[in-house]
RNA sequence: GGCCCGGUAGUUCAGUUGGUUAGAACGCUAGCCUGUCACGCUAGAGGUCGUGAGUUCGAGCCUCAUCCGGGUCGCCA
């Protein structure tokens, strides 16, 4: 049996002893024994640090036995006088001191642990993630989880500051399949009937603007139910808001102030306000991204005004068929790439769609240039020139029709710049991508489909367009993108019950579909709404850069993997046939 | 669903051209040690080489299948 507490209360997390000549009562688990025969120090963890304690034999022989049969993370709680170290430890905050121990209680022993709890570890994830517990005792994941909840509660400190209210809307709502797949709910009442889960609490929250509650605020869990990234989990939170009276550049605004705070705060950082801004259009023809990574350039170059008399079919063939000839150039730093890397860029770009990729390197006196065969005096020069690639420098290039070269080059520069290690550390940039184009082509159906979801508002002057020229509408949507990563997307709501009938109408959907899908939304928007829209920034996704951390697993306390199964509990898991019956499910056989 | 990478003591890894009893460090267990803080010293235990089949006189190593994990493309209104 355990020792229980009784008598002793906590006075002290452990990272707070810094003070001798008092007593002290802390509580924590042991990460580390030396055992020096007649001497013994434990170092006792909890969530604020470590602190020693320290046992003799001659003092008190009992509490030295104890002290003698603890094993690494057991739960102790010991009471004793703070007094100074003869050695000071620089490495710890508690390094000046220690606890002579007068009464210790094994509170809880512990089976030796799968792998040791310590700062830095090289533990296969596989095996972390089985014993999250565990692995959650190490202080660099509590630091992040603790941040996590700063982040959050600066949240509501902000938007609360800002008369936003905190309203909970459904988990279990109807399903409308749009976008991304649901997770269902079996109804036991209405057997074949489902509710889903929310993929955001999108329609509540501008129902809640037809209500009049103005600003809305939630910190929501939402579920997709599509496969995994490093920056992607089946569930997620978003700090999800929603304004009336407002336009574009009022969320905008609403939502610096947000990051000036938070990042003052957190970080004690100044965010450059305001935040830079780059239309949709603008995005891809310099990065071939709608969310760029603008901590360092090497943006992409058209040359095929240089090239489209050339003697390369590749390019002039391209240019013709309506496409572009396309570069980015690497510049001379710490490290080029090599032929070698050049070849294994070359199978990524044809992975992603790319018929092939033309390169120019400079490393050595002449450029090396695997098309310069075709080319005629003075025209490889010119297009170096061009595109500044100078000696040192290896310009990559794409031809093909736009829709290919601009994300090819995008997805190149990335990596480029990963490989060649020239992205800065401890580098925040923040930028909006606006002017959305409404709809976007879908080459499978053949038909215009909505970019972002359909209640956006397209902007005013374009709406005559809606019918006949659907390339030409933008949104009044954006997306505000930090470090290349996509925190959070909003927009402009249709409030206009006649424009969201025509925007339903656009996108293909049939009377009964409207009426099916979104009835009651549509009939609500005929009660009168002001003029409202919002966003959902990901908490998980800022947590993750705010912290600079790798992935979502690092700042996410119980993580889902790659299957979208949750290796600790083990889950999803079968259940059993009573549960599947009461629910009116059969399930096939082969699936199990 | 496609492509790429990985899986050897509890953990991190090494393991030669396919060849005798699969090693090291840390951890663990026991003993010794009065100022450690990566304590030190001595000894010991610990292995279905992810799983299954195949090739071979012989497989951790070669072949095939399969499972698990990671990254990525598709997908993510």
């Amino acid at each position: 049996m355990a020792d229980n507490m009784k008598g002793l209360k906590r006075t002290h997390y452990c990272g707070e002893v810094t003070t001798s000549g008092q007593e002290a009562v802390v509580g924590g688990f042991v990460s580390k024994i030396r055992d020096l025969g007649n001497l013994i120090f434990i170092d006792l963890r909890d969530k604020t640090g470590i602190v020693q304690l320290a046992f003799n034999d001659e003092t008190n022989p009992e509490i030295f036995k104890k002290a003698a049969s603890c094993r690494s993370e057991f739960v102790l709680m010991a009471k004793g006088i703070v007094r100074n170290r003869a050695n000071i430890n620089k490495d710890i905050k508690t390094g000046n001191v220690e606890i002579f121990v007068s009464d210790l209680r094994i509170l809880a022993k512990a089976q030796t642990v799968p792998f040791e709890i310590t700062n830095d570890t090289k533990v296969n994830e596989e095996l972390r993630l089985k014993y999250r517990y565990l692995d959650l005792r190490r202080a660099p994941l509590q630091h992040n989880i603790i941040m996590r909840h700063k982040i959050a509660q600066a949240a509501r400190e902000y938007y609360y500051a800002n008369d936003f209210t905190e309203i909970e809307t459904p988990m279990m709502m109807k399903s409308t399949p749009e976008g991304a797949r649901d997770y269902l709910i079996p109804s036991r009442v209405h057997k074949g009937k489902f509710y889903a889960l929310p993929q955001s609490p999108q329609i509540y929250k501008q129902l809640l603007m037809v209500s009049g509650f103005d600003r809305y605020i939630q910190l929501a869990r939402c579920f997709r139910d599509e496969d995994l990234r490093a920056d992607r989990q089946p569930e997620f939170t978003q700090i999800d808001l929603e304004m009336s009276f407002v336009d574009v550049d009022d969320i905008l605004e609403m939502t610096e102030g947000f990051i000036s705070y938070l990042f003052k705060k957190i970080l004690d950082l100044d965010i450059k306000m305001p935040l830079q801004r780059l239309t949709y259009k603008e995005a891809m023809e310099r990065y071939g991204s709608d969310k760029p990574d603008t901590r360092f350039n090497m943006e992409i170059q058209n040359i095929s005004e240089l090239v489209k008399n050339c003697g390369f079919s590749v390019f002039t063939s391209a240019i013709q068929a309506g496409g572009s000839v396309r570069a980015i150039v690497a510049k001379n730093g710490s490290k080029t790439l090599t032929r070698k890397e050049i070849d294994k860029l070359t199978e990524t770009v044809k992975g992603i769609g790319a018929k092939g990729l033309a390169y120019v390197r400079w490393v050595d006196e002449k450029p090396s240039c695997s098309f310069a065969k075709f080319m005629a005096d003075g025209e490889l020069e010119s297009i170096l020139k061009s595109i500044d690639c100078k000696q040192g420098d290896v310009a990559l290039i794409v031809a093909d029709k736009d829709r290919i070269t601009l994300p090819v080059l995008g997805a190149l520069r990335l990596k480029v710049a990963k490989m060649l290690d020239i992205i800065p550390a401890n580098c925040f940039n923040f930028l909006w991508i606006t002017q959305f184009p409404f709809f976007e082509w879908d080459d499978e159906t053949g038909t215009w489909l909505a970019m972002h979801h359909p209640f956006t508002m397209p902007m005013d002057e374009c709406i005559q367009y809606l019918d006949t020229a659907p390339e030409k509408v933008i949104a009044k949507a954006f997306d505000l993108v930090l470090n290349g990563t996509e925190l959070s997307s909003g927009s402009i709501r249709i409030t206009d019950y006649e424009l969201q009938q025509r925007m339903f109408e656009s996108l293909g959907l049939s009377e009964e579909e409207i009426e099916a899908k979104f009835g009651f939304l549509v009939e609500a928007y005929k009660y009168g709404a002001p003029p409202h829209g919002g966003m959902g920034i990901g908490l998980d996704r800022l947590t993750m850069v705010m912290l600079q951390a790798e992935s979502l697993r690092d700042v996410t306390a119980f993580p889902k993997v790659q299957n979208a199964s949750e290796l600790m509990s083990a889950c999803p898991s079968y259940v059993d046939q009573k549960d599947l019956d009461v629910l009116g499910i059969t399930v096939a056989k082969d699936s199990e």
